[in-house]
DNA sequence: CATGAATGAGCCTTCATTCAT
DNA sequence: AATGAATGAAGGCTCATTCAT
């Protein structure tokens, strides 16, 4: 038990630095004799943690995701509607993505262009947190809240798209202002569409 | 004139063997001897063409992105209305990332989340699209077309982010079905949005 | 400390190696590749040695020279008589150079003429050589065995310049015969002149 | 005629050219593409006149030799003494390298020590040179200026050398003083030797 | 004669990964 | 369990040289 614990714990450490140094870095800069340096490890023991690079890489994003549905479904329990239930959404999107740059790095400018992570552990749970829009979505249309004609992939393209665009040209520029002021006028525009009324 | 149409003809077949195998393989796993061999041309003659691997990556879309939005101009001078303006403008968009997905994957994969990309020429004309984009939409607010309180960076933010969502996801995918059927809908429920009118 | 002695070996072995090869065939026209070759181990192997093939070559002659000068030292504590002392240094001198040709060529083909060798530690052991020539001539200056009006540096630069040119054209043909054979008539030469006594 | 002529400056003005590179970047350092550069023609101009980098490297002392040992030559026929020609001949040699650097580093730091010049054209003029020192030297030997039983080899090494070990040091350092200072007291000291003549 | 254009040949260095201890 | 040590594999880039025009 006690060395179960540390070998949590060694596990723990090199994945915090390899969130670190990834998301600073990139994939292709990074090296597993940094990460190990700077985890204090050796670079062998590494391998006694994770098989390859890529896996070690592909590891990092998986626990947040995790983490992150699970948050969300518990606050969204609290939530009745879908608009607020989207809203809530995308606020807890753009504000774990700002509180976690370099995880942010990781999954917006490094996984989501990889093949290889479409089908491993992280990208399942990804694939849960869109369920959980979709099924909003679709909340809101069997509740007459939104027309019933809407495309509930498109929809939740929209979000997601946005979404991602909005945390990359953050996370690509000098990151001045925050990302979470965007969430309100984002569902807005996308619940109420830019038309003039008076037309 | 010979030797020049001589030489073009030759950049011009390094700039496409270029944008098809980057566009496949990416970056990384692309070699500049793959890419001589396909061009049936020397390693060294790319070098007398282009200084370096990324330089050689960074030129493919430039000339690709200037051709885009020279045809995207033309057409936006017969179109009356914002909106019908920006229906176009997306289906251009995705019509052209569809009709080349090899340069798709290079934009959409690889040069996005490259900072080095930023400051480059290639850059410098994705952004004059952007801004007809933007000016589409100041033209629509001005014109009592879009409400009056939209913001103009979240509205491109939506359009943009969506379509390189689309886009990605579906260069990232067996690519079963066409990226065009998607612009109406999607500029559709941009403009009037996804709530239910009855409310 | 088995493991010591093991890494130890093994530096040595690529020393010796680096040394029989660079001696022979000049730095440029020498690999790592075949140095790797002939001391039996991979190139990336060296690289865990020597930073670089540079720095491979200006270790060389580091050690070599710190030995021959603890040599020379320790001789020169047995000769009285400045005469004798630089009879005894050129001995050696000549004599050190003709025992190890290689390293001979990378002193004085190699290394004498590179700047970036003139910082480094090899040029520091060789530096304290030329101080005990210094040293020597001026203890003869003192004793009244030298003349009192002799220039230390140029005399030094006499007996060294003469030293590097006879090894020089040794090393430049074929060797026919031994060099050490010269050190006697050097020394009578550099300590009675030229001039003829009955003028 | 007026072909020819134009031929010989083109050929100088490379000559010229790279006595001036490869006398401050050294032969691997040197580009042909940096020398062609330099005097304004194409790269492939200079195989016209140069059959390879080497030989272009070979060509740069050739003539300045030649013109030096007959300027050395007509200095000597104005001088009597055996003594008095080598102190001339040593403040030619070290004022000559002293006022072209370039090609003194072309001779002493790239040239001396190719075993592939040892056959040259460039060499056979240098050769010349060392044959003038011989005379001169078996001349006072024969005059009995020179002690009968000195090594003319050894002492027109100890010439030679001292020369080369001088200019050697000047070129590699910051050059701060004069190199024909030294002329005066090496001949002084050659002839006289370094012993007391008291003792 | 001059050269623009093309290329063959070559090599140092990096690094993920393995394995014996 | 942990790691020091070793390496296989790989690739971008340079440049002297050639040759057709």
């Amino acid at each position: 038990m006690a060395n179960l614990t540390k070998m949590e714990a060694r596990k723990t450490q090199i994945l915090r630095t390899a969130e670190r140094i990834f998301g600073k870095k990139g994939f292709q800069d990074t090296t597993i004799s940094e990460i190990a340096k700077e985890a204090k490890i050796s670079e062998a023991s590494i391998y006694e943690y994770f098989s390859t690079k890529e896996g070690l890489l592909f590891s990092v994003p998986t626990k947040n995701a995790s983490e992150l549905f699970k948050l969300m479904k518990f606050h969204l329990r609290l939530i009745r509607g879908a608009a607020n239930k989207l809203r809530s959404i995308i606020y807890i999107l753009l504000s774990t993505n700002e509180k976690s740059p370099d995880n942010a790095s990781i999954v917006m400018l490094i996984l989501k262009h990889n093949k290889k992570f479409l089908n491993s552990e992280g990208h399942l749970e990804i694939k849960k947190g869109l369920k959980i829009i979709d099924e909003t979505i679709q909340e809101g249309i069997n509740a007459g809240e939104f027309r019933n004609g809407i495309n509930v992939y498109l929809t939740r393209s929209i979000i997601i798209g946005t979404i991602e665009h909005l945390v990359t040209s953050w996370l690509m520029t000098e990151r001045p202002e925050s990302l979470v002021h965007m969430a309100d006028p984002l569902i807005d525009t996308i619940i109420e569409g830019i038309q003039s009324k008076t037309k």
